[in-house]
DNA sequence: GTCTATAATACGATAGAC
DNA sequence: GTCTATCGTATTATAGAC
């Protein structure tokens, strides 16, 4: 049981978390290289030393967060392919709810943000073979339980690319002052405006 | 008029056409951030020192690889919507070139990749700034010259930053031993295996 | 036009106290 | 469980010679 009267202290379990969330946040927006542990640990509250102390180091705290965004957008989706299957929803229904729950995860930009600049990693030796992983994991996700066909699939993967990358580039970012930057982006994920507006 | 007994001397000019190429494969590769000044210097055969002192900064460097891969981009799809309207073709036969435009450029992946890697970089105040416009020209370009309806452009960016994606993730790396790689790198760009092959 | 030497800084990681 | 102090290194950029 930890101390009651001193709430800066946490367990572990719990400043794991904390760091996890703060590392997707500044990961997604500066990427792997980019991104310092001192803003990491500024984000989370804590010292830098304490953040690599917890996770080893810098490429661990990455990759325990990769593999945190695979996970988040894997039960998304398993979510999804349940909710289909019970209410008898044909392709297009099961496309539909897929859509929805991927668009809604950027609410947390960091779960789209931090797979992608995980993804442009891919010549790193460490961090490429498990980019390349979670690609594949989410691929086999949409052919084998969502069981969509190759075509389907890629087409939803390539909407879901150029969703990640908008958000990437900080395309809302310009969304008033640009006629073309919102006819994109509402062509993109007609949902978003409002999705944003609600969160952060 | 050169020295021409001298071959390790080039003009000006000369010299910044091989750093920029150099640049292109070496920040496509391993990000903005990533790269070094010094892998650039070592991949064009100068001086760390000198590379600087060519672009004034690493940021002028990048800018200007940023600049030439979107003019490198806009300059396929020009010849492309050029050809479609030579021969008469439909959408969908501008479609079609369009796209062969944007896989060919996959020979050299210094084009895609710097692309892809300064979008990622949306929250640097230059580079995101400069990612945007050139986002936002390549959108205008397909709108306005290539002729294409909003869907139909959304759904062609959308299977470009998918092949962009897979390119930066290495996936062509592990095409060989695993098939769900394979059936998504084919369901993604069916050409690129001969391409890849066929070059570099 | 290009190099060597080097300054200045930023960053990841370790040591050790509390 | 968490911090302060600090080391070692990698990297951009400048100075100045050739």
């Amino acid at each position: 049981m930890p101390d009651p009267e001193d709430s800066t202290r946490k367990t572990a379990a719990e400043r794991r978390e904390s760091i996890l969330r703060a590392a997707a946040h500044v990961f997604g927006r500066r990427g792997y290289v980019g991104a310092t542990t001192d803003q990491v640990a500024r984000a989370a509250g804590i010292s830098q030393p304490y953040v690599v102390r917890l996770f080893g180091s810098k490429e661990a705290l990455f990759l325990a967060v990769l593999e945190n965004a695979k996970e988040a957008l894997l039960d998304a989706f398993r979510s999804a392919v349940a909710e289909a299957r019970a209410s008898g929803a044909d392709s297009a229904g099961m496309l539909k709810l897929l859509g929805d729950r991927y668009v809604e995860l950027a609410r947390d930009s960091g779960v789209h943000l931090s797979l992608l600049q995980a993804f442009v990693q891919g010549s790193d030796p460490v961090i490429g073979a498990a980019a390349r992983a979670g690609y594949i994991e989410i691929w086999r996700m949409l052919r084998e339980e969502a069981g969509l066909d190759v075509t389907t699939a890629k087409d939803f993967l390539a909407e879901g690319m150029l969703l990640s990358v908008l958000l990437a580039v900080d395309m809302p970012a310009i969304m008033d002052d640009d006629g073309s930057a919102a006819e994109l982006l509402d062509a993109a994920a007609p949902r978003l405006q409002d999705l944003l507006r609600s969160s952060s």
